[in-house]
Formats: structure tokens, sequence, C-alpha cells
DNA sequence: GTAGCCGACTTGACTAGACAACTTCTGGGT
DNA sequence: ACCCAGAAGTTGTCTAGTCAAGTCGGCTAC
């Protein structure tokens, strides 16, 4: 490796590497560990250490045992008009969704939840928890939550389909746009962290909070997406889409 | 240290020093590198992989010759109604806002400026650079474009003023409510990486782009800030403030 | 045919040690 | 009072090596 002057070995060879990666498609196998130390003459902790700075960027994705491999950030619009689908943002990028149910029950609603759905001092809830997967990796962790009573045999439709939204636009009148929306970037809490396999990564998720709404205004949905941020380029957009302009520094850095 | 079954030691010691940690006032010392590695019989780099894991969690910020100091993550709201202020955001974590002003240029708009700000062939354009600390430490970048023409004499109003939406309102009749808003969790350009020193760290940014109107509808500034993902958390609202229910998992993972 | 084992290859975890670069403080000199 | 040198302590970088754990493919035994 030719090193500038006072760059760290290792970041220069992530640079390097880096290079290399963006004229492969994602997917493709990135060098290991062991080949770069050999290739570049450098421990293979040091070469390590590059892998897991391209891991920090989202270029890569390293998994035990399987290797590192080339990766793009998937695009996932958040808005007032929008109404989400994870097959459709994952296909978007080439790659292969899936969801899985974990939990489906009935319960009583929380204090809090009454009040956001606008329910009775007895309402009750369904809660629908689902693991979101982008080719096989783990990607985000979803929570909803419906009012049971204004909603009869939501149970058996969400068993059966898979879309969320489907369901409730055929079934229930949803009207996207009349939505309230929060996104949040912050550190996985501890739970989500561990459902997500995120020990030793990036631990920045992005928390979608969404109430969703029936034409009429009546509240029809709670639900809270976590999104690993490494994987997910997320565009909150308020008002029209429109594409932005690149910034530019008025002057320039000279390199170190 | 009694490690449970399955866990790393570096992630069994993050947890626990992170207990310890949770005692103290931001700003207080951290134990070392050396000192934990005494304390619990391990390998420096186990110890300092537990502190690497602490800030990537954004609990501790750590510097090259000065050492480990707890810190807390601030909350930084954005919202269609919510006009940002540095002084105020900083302020109320408690810590010391302080802005660098980098740069106040007039120049040519370039073509994708113009269409964004509505100007006409020979549009010109005062852009401000600025450097957002906190605490003396690098936490934020800053690029604001604003048509000349629109608004004479801006570059001496904002020479003499700190606080550019006071500047905005005062003298343009800047009225917050009618902006585009757009949040992406991304890496950080090269040359935001330098000026804000991120070799190494968690390397990933957020930018905000927004575009805020004149009552008329007319575009009045174009702005992007580029926030240090482990020191904020980040908060979009669209739609009326409320307080966040916490979601709760429906089954709870078993500590592994 | 196929189930299962085994080996090759990958990343993960951990240790021991060395030197470099940076910050802060202290003490001595002027 | 002030500046500078140096020591002490910190994190950063890098090497050499070992063993563990996960994944995948091929081969063998049935």
């Amino acid at each position: 490796m030719s090193t500038q002057r006072g760059t760290p070995l290792w970041l220069a060879l992530s640079d390097r590497v880096a290079e290399e990666l963006s004229q492969l498609r994602a997917g493709a196998p990135a060098p290991s560990e062991h080949e770069l130390a050999a290739r570049f003459d450098v421990n293979r902790l040091t070469a390590r250490a590059a892998l897991q700075e391209l891991e920090r960027r989202g270029q890569v994705r390293r998994r035990q045992g399987r290797g590192t491999v080339v990766a793009r950030k998937l695009e996932y619009r958040v808005g007032p008009d929008w109404v989400p689908s994870w097959t459709r943002t994952v296909a978007a990028a080439g790659a292969e969704a899936r969801t899985v149910t974990e939990d489906v029950v009935t319960r009583r609603a929380r204090d809090d939840e009454r009040v956001e759905l606008g329910l009775g001092e007895h309402g009750r809830v369904v809660q629908l928890d689902r693991l979101r997967l982008c080719d096989g990796e783990k990607a985000g962790y979803q929570t909803s939550v419906l009012p049971a009573a204004r909603m009869p045999g939501v149970r058996d439709a969400l068993r059966a389909d898979g879309s969320l939204y489907e369901v409730l636009a055929e079934h229930y009148g949803f009207a996207p746009g009349r939505a309230w929306i929060r996104v949040e970037h912050v550190t996985a809490p501890d739970w989500v962290a561990r459902r997500l396999d995120l020990r030793g990564r990036p631990s920045i998720v992005l928390m979608r909070g969404r109430l969703d709404c029936q034409r009429s205004g009546v509240p029809l949905e709670l639900t809270f997406a976590w999104l690993r941020a490494d994987m997910f380029d997320v565009v909150v957009e308020l008002g029209e889409w429109k594409r932005l302009p690149t910034p530019v520094p008025v002057r320039r850095v000279e390199a170190s």
C-alpha cells in the first residue's frame, strides 16, 4: 500500500477496496480478510479494520462463515401520501424480501394506545409483530397495533395475507394521506438490537411511527418499525418529490 | 468477568461499564482502556472493544490523548412547524453551543439551485457555511444557500447575527410551515468526514435538506446539515406533536 | 438417492507486545 | 509572568499468533 502521510493503513486500504467494490454488483463477494492481508502484506487485523470501516459505511455486509459481500443501501420512503410496502421497497433494489410473522395476539389496549386509537376503557387491540428480512438478512422489525372492535375478522385476514395495507384498504377503508408520522434516528433499544443481531455492528436504527386513519378520520392503525440505518437511506418527504442538488463546500479542504 | 454463556467478553464488559456510567453525569471521565484491562484482567484490545461499543451507542466519547468521557445523546427535532435552533437544541441538554461561520460568499447559482430556488439564468446566491460545535466538539456542518436578489443586504445581516432564522423572520417575512424536508441517513461525503474528524468513528451522519418559503410560496432558503449520528437522536414529525406510546414486543426475548 | 459427517474457508474472539500520536500537567528556566 | 521542555497518561495503529464458531460443499456410508 502506498499510504499518504498520516493516513492509517486500514483507512487507505478500505478506500482502495471501496474503489474495487464500486465496480461490482450487489451480492458479489468481496475479498476476504485473509486474502486482503496476503495481497497487501498487512496483518489480518488491519485488513479486518478496513472491511469493518466499509461495513460501517454500508458498502459491504459481513457474516461469520459466509464471508463479506458487496451491499447497496435501500431507499425507504416515508411520507403522508406514501403507502409503504416492504416488498416493493426491497424489490426496487433487486433484493429478495421476506417477512416472518412472529406474533399475532389480541389483548387489552394499554392506556397510551387507547388515547392514540380513540378507544374506550375496555378497548381491545390486535398486535402484529413482524420481522423483515432482506436477502435473508434481518433488516427490520415492525409492530402494528389495530383496534379489534373496528376491524372484525382482522386476525384471520392477517394470517392469510402478507400485505397489511392491502387488507386495511380493501376491508376497512384505509385512506393514505391522513396519517401522523414520526421518524427517529436513534440508538437501538436493547430488545431491538437483540432481535436484529446488532451486537458489534452499527447500532443506529431508524424508528418510524405512523398512525393511519380511515377516510372519516377514525384511527385505524398504530405502527412502529425499526430499520437498520446501515442498510437504508431513509427519505422523509414533506411536500412534493424533488431531486436534491448536491451541496458543495465553499472552501475545499486540502487533502490531509 | 462472569460472562454469560455465548456472550463475548467485550460485550459483557461494555454492558457492565454502561451500568457504572449511567450513574455519572455527562462529561465525567470513564475508565481508561488500561484501567479496564487491569481491573477485569483482560487484554487491552478487549477493553478497547468494549469502549468502542459504547461509543457506537453514543454513551461515551473518546479522543486520543484526552481519554474517554461519558456522553448523552442530544435530541434534534425537525418538523414543518418547528424551526430548529442550534443554540436551543444544545442548551436543552445542558451543553455549550458554539457556531463557527466558515464562509459567507456571494456567487452565481448552480443550475440545480436555480431550479430549486426559482431563479433566472443569471441568478446569484449567498452561501453560508457553518460549523456547529457542542461543548467544543465538532458535531455538525451546515450549508445554507439563499437567493441574493430576494434578500438585499443579507450578507451583512448574517455577519452581524448568529441566528439565521431570526434574520429571515425579521427582514424577509419567513414563515415556517411551508417547508420541504428530506432526512437521510447517509455516509458522510469525504469533505464532510474530514471537517468533522470522522475517521474510524461511527461515520454515519444525517443530512437534512429543506426549502423554506415565504408566505407567498417563494423559495427563500436551501439548507443542508450533516449531524453526527452518534451524538444526536434526530426526530422528524409530520402532523401535530404527540407523546409517543412506547412500543413493546409481544414476546420478550430471553437474555442470551 | 440421501442423510450425515468432515474438511476447507470464512469471520469472531482473544492474547501479548510494541511503538506512535496526542493532550494535559508540571517544573524549570528566563 | 511567561514560555518551553519533558514526563505521564491516554487513545491510535500495527504485528504475530491461536482457537472458536458458522457456512458450504463434497464425499462417504447407508
